[in-house]
DNA sequence: GTCTATACCCCGATAGAC
DNA sequence: GTCTATCGGGGTATAGAC
């Protein structure tokens, strides 16, 4: 335990009791207690609980994002016009593989990022949103020249279904964590329904309201 | 402003500030300062903030499952073995349209709805589980039915995400209500996407582990 | 730079006056 | 049936010791 290990303890036992408990229904002293830390430590290095909150995201999102753009970036030094399926693919499999290689060090990474992505909370939801614009700005262009017959609404209608069942797995992740076989099995499963539910025939239908995210 | 207006001045700003702020953000005396009652009137009318929201909750609940299991019944009348996409609009279409019906006395209600079942907390989970085992068990028969290539294990997950999808849906639900056409269109993607997703191919691959919900 | 003691405020719940 | 007063607990933030 050398001095520099609060930091550390504060943001593993955070993204424990968040995952568990939710962002809003943990206290601070819940945290520091666990931690074995003094209160006012979560203010010395992080400024508050909302900040605290953003840390322990940071954590998480970071080597999520750069694997996720490193596969499709991966996959469009093979093919410049990828299929469904393989978009399907590559939008999932980097997000089930990086959670399943963290759940050592991180073994709640999952299950928090599930409940904060699924929050709707408006200041939580612009805090996480950013991160999804991006994944949407180098996807959405890929999946419309694969999917031409649908508009652009159906098209992000039907992609922002799909995130939120991205979302409900991480956060329904398993609690002992996954064996390379189950995370094979599981990216098979999500990008076989990724790609026939982007494939169903367009709705005949005039547009619906644009829900949000 | 009734003598008994009270207890159903409460269950509206209740939720209204749930379905906003989430539960465990949201207090009593937010609640009670912003419905004009006083503090003491939860305690009184309902016995705590936990019982205040199984009041909230139910008061949702009943008249959507009234409403599900009145179309499939309806459904089961006309024929002994319905189609996935007959399954996947019976299964749909009830919340969205008692949903979109129930906007002008609760607009908050489907919002409140989607945060409360996407809520990952023991307490809340079992509270809200028995009335989707229900709709499980009903429905669970007649799609394997349809499905028969399906694995169990396989048909359960896939429903299990379809029912992430409904949740969003309310979790997302457009602030100022839906309109006909727009609850319409809504039903017509959902289903289409539903009976698309079931009826993927196979995957060929050993079990995953088995979420929750 | 790192951590602690403590101040101050708001929470949920209850007892008892009206 | 409704309200006021208040309790015990626990939340965040700060001032200052090491």
């Amino acid at each position: 335990m050398a001095t520099e290990s609060t930091r550390a303890d504060i943001l593993d036992t955070a993204e424990r009791l968040f995952s568990q408990q939710g962002f809003a229904a943990t206290s601070v002293r819940d945290i520091t207690t666990a931690a074995g830390v003094n209160v006012a430590a979560v203010n010395y290095h992080f400024g508050g609980k909302e900040d605290l909150l953003r840390g322990v995201t940071d954590r998480v999102v970071e080597p999520l994002n750069e694997r996720r753009f490193m596969l499709l970036d991966a996959l469009l030094n093979v093919s410049e016009a990828p299929t469904v399926a393989q978009l399907a693919e590559a939008f999932v499999r980097p997000d089930i593989e990086a959670l399943q290689r963290l759940s050592d060090r991180a073994p709640h990474a999952a299950r928090f990022l599930g409940r904060i992505y699924s929050d709707q909370t408006p200041w939580i939801r612009d805090m996480t949103r950013a991160q999804f614009i991006e994944v949407g700005r180098r996807f959405g262009p890929l999946l419309a020249a694969a999917l031409p017959e649908l508009s652009t609404s159906e098209l992000e209608w039907r992609v922002e279904q799909m995130v939120a069942v991205v979302v409900h797995t991480f956060a329904t992740w398993p609690e002992g964590g996954m064996s390379d076989q189950e995370a094979s099995s599981l990216i098979h499963r999500l990008t076989g329904m990724f790609a026939a539910a982007l494939q169903a025939s367009p709705t005949k239908e005039v547009e619906p309201n644009t829900n949000s995210r």
